[in-house]
DNA sequence: GACCTTCAACGGTCAGACAAATGACAAGGA
DNA sequence: TCCTTGTCATTTGTCTGACCGTTGAAGGTC
């Protein structure tokens, strides 16, 4: 029997169950009927509302959570609650995926020294009087800790203040993530110096004359300085 | 009766069961005894040799799964299988926060302007001639394709060469998912200019000669014509 | 060798159950 | 009155067991 030539037939390409919920909720988001803080069904009403069971809920949901979207609550008057946005969402992506390109520390640092050099730039030109007080708050809390400890929890909050004082919250939520990720590695080539802040002082500074170039060149030889870092990003930024 | 001072007592932080399960793969995957193609035990399996139920794991596989790091498939010799590091991973997570935080499509473009232009400058530092022949072809596709549709895709992939060309496999899936953002996104500011590819032909050439800087134009050019940008990206790199 | 059938393995889904946690509310004591 | 404690309904977290559709390999047929 001749087999009849099939016309344009596209491949199907059916959403599991769970896809199809997540979909549907995603849509809402978009669509702006769900918004952060937010309350969603109970995952029993939500099985009876799509007309599946609730495992299959359950796994909607947990993608949901897992990306940051929505985050459950235990116990009467709990459920899932659309989150609020949040940079630490691309932590883990971010970090997946480097572990999975094996990816080196040293081509971590070089990606971490241009989004922070991104980063300090937008500062220069955004930043307000109380971004800068702010800042300067920060940098006296460097100084003036002495466990190490809490050293390293103030360098990290001057680096937030620098970020928000660029007033991108896109970027700032890729620099977050991507500091992060460099503080949970262990390469060498991603450990700040330590005992040591006249970069970022003059970053301070330069961020509040408005000098981009030497803002820049603060944040480079900040980060850049602890390991030798061979091609100190000469295509990025700046020049 | 006086309440005595309570010692350092810290929060006590259970991990739910399908997050001791996905911590403990991510673990296999950092240390290395997971890698790329291998294929986990059956979630049967994984049930009994974790003491957990079939739900528990599942939920943990449907995390895996989301974030990027595992891909499922049904039948004999099914399973779940690790994937390949794929820049699309980034994708997913950025669309949700961007939609969560309600980030203005002026925004994005300002944020893919800033990438993009640090990709041409990567490639036209570490760019090969392999690269530039690509580049050269991808080109040639867009001046020969008449339908839009493909004209467009012949685009995208252009912009792939020039990613590529930069060989920094991190910045590059950054650029690629924003662009691939910026592409779903209807935003009047995402669009990409068409019927015109001067800038394109002016890129491919600077890269060539590896002139930073009229590359960095072009990309500009190319990114920031077809609506206006109120604010083109002037703290970014370049200046 | 090429094609077809059979079959066991595996993910996808469902139904029902119990445990644990949580917040609202009421009861009790200072 | 104010604070603590107990109760209770609600909801997520987890478990058990089952069935279906898909898939790829083994083995049989021509």
């Amino acid at each position: 029997m001749p087999e009849v030539q099939t016309p344009n037939f596209q491949p199907v390409h059916t959403l599991r169950v769970h896809e199809e919920i997540c979909k549907q909720i995603r849509h809402q988001l978009a669509m702006g009927s769900l918004k952060s803080g937010d309350k969603l069904p109970a995952e029993r009403k939500l099985a009876l509302e799509f007309g599946v069971c609730r495992a299959a809920v359950r796994e909607a949901l947990r993608s949901l959570e897992n990306a940051g979207v929505v985050t459950m609550r235990k116990g009467a008057y709990g459920g899932a609650f659309i989150r609020a946005a949040n940079a630490t969402t691309l932590t883990q992506p971010l970090m997946d995926l480097l572990i999975l390109s094996q990816v080196s520390g040293e081509n971590i640092a070089q990606v971490r020294l241009i989004v922070n050099d991104i980063a300090v730039k937008l500062a220069c030109e955004h930043r307000t009087a109380s971004d800068l007080a702010a800042l300067q708050n920060s940098l006296d809390n460097i100084e003036n800790e002495t466990a190490d400890s809490e050293r390293a929890k103030a360098t990290t909050q001057f680096f937030d203040c620098v970020v928000s004082a660029g007033h991108n919250s896109v970027w700032a939520a890729l620099v977050e993530s991507f500091n992060q990720v460099a503080r949970h590695s262990p390469a060498r080539e991603l450990r700040l110096p330590e005992s040591t802040n006249i970069w970022l002082r003059r970053m301070t500074k330069s961020i509040r004359t408005r000098s981009t170039k030497s803002a820049s060149r603060a944040m480079r030889d900040y980060l850049g300085n602890s390991r030798s870092i061979p091609n100190p990003v000469r295509a990025a930024p700046g020049k």
